[in-house]
DNA sequence: GCCTGTTATGTTTACGTAAACATCTGATGG
DNA sequence: CCATCAGATGTTTACGTAAACATAACAGGC
């Protein structure tokens, strides 16, 4: 950095900055200005804005008034200054390219505002350790007091330190030890549910096409179906590895396409299922007769497949709302906590899996 | 609003902050911790830490030393405060379920960062004037500085009263008249491309698939074609409307399929393309030899469409790019703005579109 | 009629930062 | 050798809010 330089751009800044104040008609009424013209202390107007009983009825009514008149708002810097909080809560994600993150995004922001609290969006741009722990070290200057990470948690590994002190975390999806507070889809409840559901209908076994080897969600959905098929005491196929997206589905299925024995495929999202079906159609093996496909996910156009995706619906937006459940307790007390809720999933079962045929 | 109660409820909570706040371990250092262990003043530490010239270099390095040991990090509430601006841009939108506003907030939030913004989400719940205005005057006390705003503009009409003066915002992708200063993809353009296009094919006339009524965008783009159309001399067929949905393509699909003189449809956008093409599909018109589609938005899975699929592209973060920089420009001057700019689109060419069937 | 308590309001102060202004040191030039 | 000036640093103050503390008016109990 050249000091030199960065010292003589910011004067005239610094000047530009003031003119530009000056010039502004309506710096923002302040709390003194509504307390001289309702003809009371700055301190009623305080109380009055921050709906204290003990303001006489008159006096609350003129002091609302003079705001009114005003246009007065609150300084939410000063504020959080004196609060020493900012009603703000970051949320540290990279890309808001997938589904999931998008739709849990979406719910911690409606449930925050429900809260009155704001939420901040701290983008990472590529998922490598030093991002994550840049994002991580800039949050102590940023004005939030609770951070929610959307992440895979293998980059959150070394991170910890950087961590200002006061700032609570929870981790969204993902699987963070018993480092943090965890709040995750019961990936493995709802790969069960699928997997005996398909067994339930008489298939021998069940193939996986499983997302990409980085993703813990991926990992898990994965171990969770090879584990309720040895459990059933059923031979375990090799695993199929897409990335998520539909595309790299449709390869996959035109794989499985060629193996004559594979009657049932469980794919670990919808778009993969959505390449999938594509591929097994365009191979005339039909589904369901031939092969069942279920889902995770339930997007919302799982529905429109052709046909009708039976699929693992997701509650994003309860997890949303548990993450912001959670940071909100943490910052009541003082010791953070650990440990992993679980969002409950629910097989959607519409068309595309049913019984095997006869042989 | 029961102000006993909100009284007799705040005075604990009072309480339980101090002592929460007391019992904190590292309550942040400050400037005036760094500036006792450096032995310099406080302002030689805010010198430093705005990293003003005219600091001797041996000084320096012992306020950074003592920055360091302390893990001092800069108060944004307070430099909020004297500064009296956040470094915040606030993005009002309404639902993050259109993969357009996702990847236009995306964009908004990696150029902000990259000048140094943050950015807060201010969701709407339901898109209702009642609901925008809401956001809007609540925004009042929000911690921003400008506001981008990513909705159908109806809803903006009689709201503006309600906007803190200081405020500057910036409308993406929609038509704020000139009120404001819009960011918009150039919808017109692309439109008249694909169309011009498949005319260029030797197509007789174009089909459209719009979007719902509603939306702007969606006018836009059938406007756009209507006009091409005309311009070009050729027949105007009926418009068929869906709701932007692959599920609302699927049916128009499945009308279109019964029109045997349809041999090409723009549709407005790619999800409904897809469900466009299935129902083409499975009517046994097939794509492009029968019946030339092009889409519109060119997300991540229209390469993978079958087949995959001709369709204008969006450059949203150009628009998320151009938001930012409006309202930072807007920032260092006095008047708001208004005007549009259009960022342009380009046609990509697959498979989907040909020339039609000889006859 | 005075003490006590309650209600309504005002005054002081501190939150952490940074602009404005003040001071001090040493060097340069006449 | 002193006036002048630049560089380095310290001191004061203000940003807008709200907790803590102070005060004033008045009611009820003895």
């Amino acid at each position: 950095m050249d000091t030199a330089d960065s010292a003589s751009a910011s004067r005239p800044q610094a000047a530009a900055r003031t003119r530009k104040r000056a010039s502004r008609r309506a710096p923002s009424a302040s709390m003194a200005d509504v307390a001289r013209l309702a003809g009371v202390s700055s301190q009623t107007v305080s109380r009055v804005s921050n709906g204290y009983a003990g303001v006489n009825e008159e006096t609350r009514r003129q002091v609302l008034e003079a705001m009114r008149e005003l246009g007065y708002r609150p300084n939410s810097a000063a504020r959080a200054l004196k609060r020493g909080e900012f009603r703000t809560i970051g949320v540290i994600t990279f890309g808001l390219s997938t589904t999931g993150n998008v739709r849990t995004l979406e719910a911690i922001a409606t449930s925050a505002a429900h809260e009155g609290y704001a939420v901040t969006l701290l983008p990472v741009a590529v998922p490598t350790q030093d991002e994550v722990r840049g994002a991580f070290s800039r949050l102590g200057e940023l004005a939030v007091d609770a951070v929610i990470v959307i992440l895979e948690v293998h980059l959150l590994d070394a991170v910890t330190l950087s961590l200002p002190p006061h700032i609570k975390v929870v981790v969204a999806d993902s699987d963070a030890g018993d480092r943090y507070t965890v709040v995750d889809t019961d990936q493995a409840g709802g790969s069960r549910d699928a997997v005996r559901y398909l067994l339930g209908l008489g298939h021998e076994t069940v193939w996986h096409l499983a997302g990409p080897e980085e993703s813990f969600a991926a990992q898990r959905r994965a171990d969770a179906w090879r584990a309720e098929l040895t459990g059933a005491g059923r031979p375990t196929p090799p695993l199929v590895r897409g990335d998520w997206s539909a595309e790299s589905g449709y390869r996959a299925g035109l794989e499985l396409a060629e193996q004559p024995d594979c009657t049932a495929v469980f794919a670990a999202n919808d778009q993969m299922a959505l390449g999938l079906l594509r591929a097994l159609h365009e191979r005339g093996r039909y589904v369901p007769d031939d092969v069942s496909v279920i889902g995770f996910d339930d997007i919302p156009e799982a529905g429109s497949f052709l046909p009708p995706l039976t699929t693992v619906h997701q509650d994003f937006a309860e997890v949303g709302r548990r993450c912001v459940e959670g940071v909100l307790r943490q910052m009541g007390q003082d010791t953070p906590e650990h440990g992993t809720t679980l969002v409950p999933t629910r097989l959607v079962v519409r068309d595309s899996a049913g019984a095997p045929r006869a042989r």
